[in-house]
DNA sequence: GCTGATGCGTC
DNA sequence: GTCGGAC
DNA sequence: GTCCGACGACGCATCAGC
């Protein structure tokens, strides 16, 4: 009995990967949360943690070669091409199959489709696999990786090489991602420490994954019972803490705010790239990026300046900021695409204009020397940084205090006027809360004042199938919207819109784009190579379409392009060549 | 060595 | 980044 | 209210193929 109890404990170890793909197909079939997080906590419970830890790497893409996050660089037309090579199919078929069939998704063809094999290798064994696409780079590498797919191919079996596919594509749609992953792992906390632990609730765990964000760790600790480690956990400088992002302010949500309780400031909202610096008591910095990504290579004389202003400060600690291009000689913030064009990877700096630097913005102060800050008030956080000089790069937020609705009008005028994205909201009594989207940092964007102004009118002039879940619903994936230039009497695109509208709103429409489908555009339609959509439609149907602002493309043949593009709704009462001149809005 | 297509990561 | 759908 | 996964433009790096 002894013997065999220890067996089964062994073989729980050494868990299979069918057993893996079992887990994601139940998840994928079950609509409910509850019922999702139910099946996590059994799968969880009953194998070891070695083994859970992998699986919940697996499930959130968190995979490391000599620790370096793992990339597979896998071109999706060469997947095709390995699929059909493999199951000795024509290319194109699989291809049409997939779109048409399989709503896009390689795994879900393939396990009809694959070649039938029994075997089921061990789940670790395959994960270590994976880990070593880490290594693969350079000429060639490509063929490397099209082997190496295709010995993972051999070991599993086609329903198996389901997941194992979507992983390379980039995509599970299991329903499942880290905040579910935490429930269940807070839940299973809960039954065996609950008694133990009163004070711990679920709000705590968000805090520990927010300065610690590997759940496939947090999972190891509850289950190997090292429970005072696991809440012990602080901010350390180093290691990246999850960003705090804001919700949207509206004028019509505005009741958020509660000025007779509450104190806050606005401050401008840049259009930069949001970053993390760290910088340790030796000096040493660590830059991060929104989504814990270590950037310094990015940002080298960011990482310079901040040596100079740590050290004249005396600071080591965790800083939060937006980076931003700025031309010193015209005194400007450059737009979001020119400061990406600051960002240096290996690329030299010949092109460099002397006059334009990289400007940090420091809005927040999580760690200073020991001491976490993060649970004090932001007002406390704001005072700190204030005691701090300025250097030549690193700057410090402009808070200012406002009192009630009007003066945020007033100010969010100011502020785009002065050219900035928008402005931040903050409630000064908040802690900083990691990872979290609150409702203590509103922003509040220029589009969100004149929502009406800024609809613009564009023709349809093709449109894409929907993927994945989408595709259960409706048809179209995305239009590929134009305006018509009276100039030269040609047709040129400004957009792919895919987000907005409802249901119902693009069952509509693909009943109307269905009449006017043609298999080639008409010769005064031109589309660049980039968005050659899955059908083209006689130019017709024009709809209205959201945008932030109107910016220059090299894709779009209008020369401009929409950025965050979403649909409106159909203007029935409008013909085709009475688009709006979106040129005029162009922003600069 | 150049070009075009594509992935990755930012917003 | 925005957005809608499901819970 | 929260979570999830559809969908967008764009710049840079990378690599196949010429």
């Amino acid at each position: 009995m002894l013997y065999k109890k220890q067996n089964a404990h062994f073989f729980l170890f050494l868990m299979l990967f069918s057993e893996f793909s079992f887990l994601c197909e139940a998840l994928e079939k079950t609509p409910s949360r509850l019922s999702k997080k139910k099946l996590l906590r059994a799968f969880f419970l009953l194998h070891a943690p070695e083994a859970v830890t992998e699986a919940i790497h697996f499930l959130t893409f968190y995979f490391f070669h000599e620790q370096q996050a793992v990339l597979f660089q896998l071109d999706e037309i060469q997947m095709v091409k390995i699929i059909a090579e493999y199951t000795e199919k024509d290319i194109d078929s699989v291809r049409k199959s997939i779109k048409h069939e399989m709503s896009g998704d390689i795994g879900a063809y393939y396990s009809v489709h694959g070649k039938s094999n029994l075997q089921s290798p061990l789940f670790q064994d395959i994960f270590r696999e994976i880990c070593e696409f880490g290594a693969i780079e350079g000429e060639n590498s490509q063929e490397t990786r099209k082997k190496k797919i295709l010995s993972l191919l051999d070991k599993v079996s086609k329903e198996d090489a389901r997941y194992l596919l979507r992983l390379f594509v980039g995509t599970f749609r299991i329903g499942v991602s880290d905040k579910t992953i935490l429930e269940v792992i807070f839940e299973i906390f809960l039954v065996r420490y609950g008694e133990r632990y009163k004070d711990i609730d679920k709000k705590k765990f968000e805090q520990i994954y927010g300065v610690f964000p590997n759940l496939g760790k947090i999972v190891y600790f509850v289950l190997t019972n090292q429970i005072e480690k696991l809440l012990s956990v602080e901010p350390k400088i180093g290691m990246a803490v999850q960003s705090q992002t804001a919700e949207v302010f509206f004028k019509n949500n505005a009741l958020l705010l509660d000025f007779s309780k509450y104190s806050y400031v606005i401050q401008p909202k840049y259009d930069g790239f949001r970053l993390q610096a760290h910088v340790t008591k030796e000096q040493e910095i660590f830059l991060f990026s929104r989504n814990q990504i270590l950037v310094n290579h990015l940002f080298p004389t960011v990482a310079i300046a901040l040596k100079k202003y740590a050290l004249q400060n005396s600071f080591y600690g965790v800083i939060d900021g937006e980076v931003i291009g700025f031309d010193r000689l015209n005194n400007f913030y450059l737009t979001f695409q020119d400061t990406a064009k600051e960002k240096r990877e290996k690329k030299k700096k010949t092109d460099k204009k002397e006059s334009i630097e990289l400007q940090y913005i420091i809005f927040d102060l999580l760690v200073f020397k020991e001491v976490n800050l993060m649970n004090e008030t932001y007002q406390k956080r704001v005072q700190i940084i204030e005691t701090f000089q300025e250097g030549e790069q690193i700057k410090h937020v402009n808070s200012i205090p406002v009192f009630n609705i009007k003066e945020i009008e007033e100010q969010h005028n100011l502020c785009i006027k002065n050219k900035y994205e928008g402005l931040m909201i903050k409630d000064l009594a908040a802690p900083y809360e990691a990872g979290k989207r609150t409702r203590t940092w509103l922003k509040y964007k220029k589009i969100q004042k004149d929502s009406l102004e800024d609809t613009i009118d564009v023709v349809i002039l093709g449109y894409t199938l929907s993927k994945g879940m989408r595709s259960k619903r409706q048809m179209i994936g995305s239009l590929l919207v134009g305006v018509y230039d009276e100039a030269t009497q040609h047709y040129v695109t400004v957009a792919q819109v895919g987000s907005g509208g409802n249901q119902v709103l693009w069952n509509l429409l693909y009943e109307n784009l269905y009449a006017i489908t043609v298999s080639s555009p008409l010769e005064n339609v031109f589309i660049s190579k980039a968005h050659i959509p899955d059908y083209f439609v006689t130019p017709k149907i024009v709809v209205s379409v959201k945008a932030d602002l109107v910016s220059l493309s090299k894709d779009h043949t209008a020369g401009v392009s929409l950025r965050f593009p979403r649909l409106l709704t159909i203007r029935p009462d409008k013909n085709e060549k009475e688009s709006t001149d979106i040129r005029k809005f162009l922003s600069e």
